[in-house]
DNA sequence: CATGAATGAGAATTCATTCAT
DNA sequence: CATGAATGAATTCTCATTCAT
């Protein structure tokens, strides 16, 4: 939707306080801008720059230059808000995905029969990540996680593993109740999301060659994962 | 701070004739190496080198000039086998992927049990790629493929395409046999692999803080697909 | 070994606002540069610097470093003020002609006896070019312009043509006075520079074996070009 | 005649006559091809090529390679022949020149009417230089001279000093014998070539837009020159 | 003698970062 | 706080020259 992430950053529009930054992010500070709010402003509006021209270029390709120009700012004013190119990038991984956590915290919460829970999951996954400039910064994590371990520790630490701790609470459960087969699904995770991750890297590389309906795909694979199993 | 995070490539003893550069490359001429021969042999050190310090830093922070140690090499001398840096790495994909090639076009023809082949399959996957270099050529697609527009296209056109449409012929066979319980997996084959690439991150981003068994995932993974499904 | 001739310009004094490269520029403005002055001053300084650089070694041999410590400057700011070494060559002779061309321009419109206009012509030569640094530009351009079409072609469109018609106008009004024998200037207005031409040439290379008097010679050229001639 | 051209050689080479680079260069070495020739031949071939290259792209932008391709010999193989690309560059020049000493020298000697001297001298230089390879070899003198002080000089000493001194001998007899007018050409004898000079680097520079007939010029430049003048 | 693969010094250019205004 | 001109370290790529075959 919003994300201009092909343009070559000339003289854009900056993007303050973008919803797609930070979507949802119920801005509870009522109406007035105090001066704490120009600051917060102008900072977003780099971070927004930023995840454009990152996930434009990746980070070595991405010029401070741009991410300014794009921001509207100049370029020693990206200095004040953020040490140096590499403190821009894992902020910006942290600023995007820390509103995530406290919801999924929640999710552990949950408890609903499974088929409704794996349409809730697609359901999310796509709404909450895959429309939104998230699947960016997955991709960027996927991408440039190697040479930011941590950056990679951080989506870890904060993201990843709570979700799995919640996921498997949520169907240990679901087993418990008789509702999952077998245990594979506690053992492993990450295989809910597998086709939610390859979806991303597809839609990055080769949806120009053979487009991929994330949702179906997805769907697809819960009802295989959820169902119980009766061996032939 | 952080990026560096991998020893700078020193005097890196080259790693001469990898197997897994060029497997089953049966190098058995005799001794001296004929002057195709040496040049070959150049041209796949300076290939293991650069794959090497592309799969560490990715592709812009990797210097010739490490290469070039690393291939035990004089940083002139890549010039003689490559245009440039990107044909260097466009050329390493290709050279790593091709073999593969051949052996994706036979799978379309094998034709046996479900059940062993999903063995056949994870095994192959495991084999022939987990824990291979090709490992690395997978992750540097994932990672670079969108700023290498030609990678990723030649990635799908050689290799991807060629597998989804052998698998599909495959699936299509199982299930006209009865073997499958639905066209799923025709629809999204993607879904066969997904663990596995999934792993491929896991591994390089969050094995440190908590290991994935590939092949028990994969195998659990297919179990499931390929599972007749039973409607509860 | 002989090539090297020169001094390799080490902390060379800044030449600011050199009088002969942008002559006549009454830099009149009381103390402090605005800061368009001081960009300026910089975009000049460095032209200079380069004049000196690339007349002492011509353009391939010529080191942006060197210009840039002529200069006094970073190496960096040269691409601040020019895009590459190629249109600094360009534009330092573009700078360095263009005050010409009013200059010419005006020429056309002169009207005196031929004796004077020759005795004028020599001394607008000798003044405004070979004791100038654009005798300098006129040996690059003999030197470098056939590498550098567009140097060539604007030397030719913007200086030479527009000079060979006024000459040529003025010669016409002269002939039909009957101050002139023959056509022949009109046909080879350039035979009226040959001179200059060759003792810019003479000077750049064979001065320190045999001196050239310059305005000796041109006047004599022009007294023989513009004798009435009474065939003997 | 024997040059004291500078050091006496040291890994210099013999130097050949070829007739394709000097040419209507009187081959009197009748017959027999010696082993030598093999070598002359190859020599030959590298000069011939290194004239193109110099003359088409200046010295410094000159590549070694490309001198090879073109003789048609292998990269090291000049440097059999030459010490290095400078060593090249000079016995080039040396080589197209050296042929001319001998007829310079005769010149002096010719004892004629000044008009039909006049026709000999402008055919001489039209047929010989300005038709000839060696108008490139005169451009190259005048584009790179002031860089190799050793070609410059080379040039002055053998060649234009001895054709000012021939000049100077010849117009001075004309002068006693009443056919020259004064003694402008004797004191400036660079008069009589500038035309030719001129010419020269306007067929480099300024043809496409202009072509300029030399011989024209030329003659009506001598006719001028020649003339016995009577003061208006 | 010839070859041409290999070398590595050198040059242009880029861009993160600083800092005077 | 903001700015953006200036810096210079770092990197790619070229090409003269060497030397093993």
């Amino acid at each position: 939707m919003a994300a201009n992430h092909t343009a070559p950053a000339k003289k854009v529009a900056r993007r303050s306080r973008d919803p797609a930054l930070s979507p949802r992010a119920s801005r509870l500070e009522t109406g007035r801008r105090s001066r704490k709010g120009r600051s917060a402003d102008r900072r977003e509006a780099i971070l927004a720059a930023a995840l454009d021209e990152f996930s434009m270029r990746g980070f070595d390709a991405t010029r401070i230059d741009d991410v300014a120009k794009r921001a509207d700012v100049a370029k020693g004013t990206i200095y004040l808000y953020f040490r140096d190119k590499e403190s821009l990038f894992q902020e910006l991984i942290r600023a995007m995905l820390t509103p995530l956590i406290g919801a999924i915290e929640a999710l552990g919460e949950v408890d609903m029969p499974l088929q409704v829970l794996a349409e809730r999951f697609v359901d999310l996954f796509v709404r909450e990540v895959y429309e939104t400039r998230r699947r960016d910064v997955i991709r960027l994590i996927l991408s440039e996680g190697r040479r930011f371990p941590k950056v990679a520790e951080f989506y870890y630490r904060e993201v990843l593993s709570r979700m799995l701790k919640a996921v498997r609470a949520l169907l240990r459960r679901a087993l418990e109740r008789g509702e999952l087969a077998d245990d594979t699904l506690i053992r492993f995770p990450q295989l809910l999301v597998a086709p939610g991750i390859v979806a991303i890297v597809w839609n990055g590389l080769f949806d120009r060659f053979e487009p991929l309906d994330v949702r179906a795909m997805m769907g697809a694979s819960c009802e295989r994962l959820f169902a119980a199993r009766r061996p032939t």
